[in-house]
DNA sequence: CCGGTCGTGTGGTCTGACCACAGACTCTAC
DNA sequence: GTAGAGTCTGTGGTCAGACCACACGACCGG
């Protein structure tokens, strides 16, 4: 075993055990090198992989905010993931976009919630109603999905959606500069994001998925990100 | 920016702009140092990072197997964000299942592969048959669920699953002990091994897929890893 | 009471060195 | 000529030690 990946196994055995909780601080690089025996270097690959994998967050200074706190990032990594095996051309990007569909379609069918716990994706809709830059917009449409698949009330599935949308928004973007009409798409969007939340807050959750999926692949066919069928 | 993180930035992009393909090797790690102008600290902090996302592999020595070489190992890094999160409380282990049903009923709905495209999943019920101890029959149910997502031919539902399955692994295992009457219980899930297995060849998707998810909540429940509903 | 200064501990980075390893190469004995 | 042993070379793995920028908190002087 490498030394870096004892660190590792050290560190999640003493989340596992509850050594460190949610916004605690693990012990300094130093201090943990020499608990574990080996070299500061190796400490800090591994809290590069806890970096990256969205358990922990470093800063520099003194004082309760430096160091490196225990967070709770799941998007991260799985973005990461993601992302980096998009740039590696071994996944294409209607693989996500045909995962986007099937996760979105499941958790609007799946909300049981009450109209008053739309509050915030009705709030976010509006906020989109008099945005016209791009990527302020994509930045809402991806806030509005997001809650929605929140109020499904799967963690997984959210920390998943939130990564997929984050390891696609470069392409996102770059296809939304190709369109020739963007105020007339960004339009046609909001009416379906409208409708979206209309039915999700009706309770209709089937017809909800209905048009979130024709929502997403519609844009994905307009936008050239491909779309599995 | 950082310094590791300046290196990232630049493998992603050379892997984007195809400058090393699957199966191809990066610059040593001096090499990169100089010609990212980094030290080699840096250049291994990012090495660390790529490894976890499964996207190289590193090995000593010398020849066309050492060094860092290209891979495709979405899975990986995928199970280790959530076995990491798993670790740190702050995803429940019922997410992980409720998540890997939502993904196998869907593949099981969307599979559209003739009965021949089955043998290895069949070779696989057949190998579990004989099977006694329960880790190497976790393997098999492991091979066994997978194949079943991977013709339906989504590459990072694959992935995801995979990663969820190799995250739970140890919960899987640790519940297997607990068990009262494990040949029993092996024997009721080999039976519904075959009768998803033949709904799927027989293109009843619907069905294999009501099936599995039956299978999944209830194995779990009796397992007592928790299921949402 | 306020404001600047200094101390201290943190992660970030670099340098240089040594090790184990595995393949490629060379030499030697047959 | 061939097979084997020995050596060379380049690789990642690891370490020790040093210096930096930074941010907070304690201290001190006004």
């Amino acid at each position: 075993m490498r030394a870096h990946e004892k660190v590792l196994a050290q560190v999640e055995a003493d989340l596992a055990a509850g050594r460190w909780g949610l916004g605690e601080r693990l012990p300094a690089e130093r201090a943990l090198a020499e608990e574990l025996e080996v070299s500061r270097a190796s400490v800090r690959e591994a809290m590069r992989i806890l970096e990256a994998m969205g358990i922990v967050r470093t800063a520099v200074g003194s004082g309760p905010s430096a160091g490196a706190t225990v967070v709770d990032r799941p998007a991260a990594g799985l973005g990461a993931a993601v992302r980096l095996h998009l740039a590696s051309g071994t996944l294409p990007v209607a693989d996500v976009v045909a995962t986007r569909v099937l996760l979105e379609t499941w958790a609007l069918a799946e909300i049981d919630a009450g109209p008053d716990e739309f509050s915030a994706a009705a709030e976010i809709v509006a906020a989109m109603e008099t945005e016209s830059d791009p990527n302020a917009f994509h930045a809402l449409d991806a806030a509005f999905h997001l809650e929605l698949v929140r109020l499904a009330g799967n963690g997984l599935v959210e920390a998943i959606m939130s990564g997929l949308r984050g390891a696609i928004e470069a392409y996102v973007a770059a296809a939304a500069a190709r369109l020739p009409d963007w105020p007339g798409t960004a339009a046609r969007l909001q009416h379906e994001h409208r409708e979206i939340l209309d039915a999700a807050v009706r309770g209709d959750g089937d017809r909800a998925a209905r048009l979130v999926r024709a929502h997403i692949e519609g844009y994905s066919r307009e936008a050239g990100l491909g779309v599995t069928r």
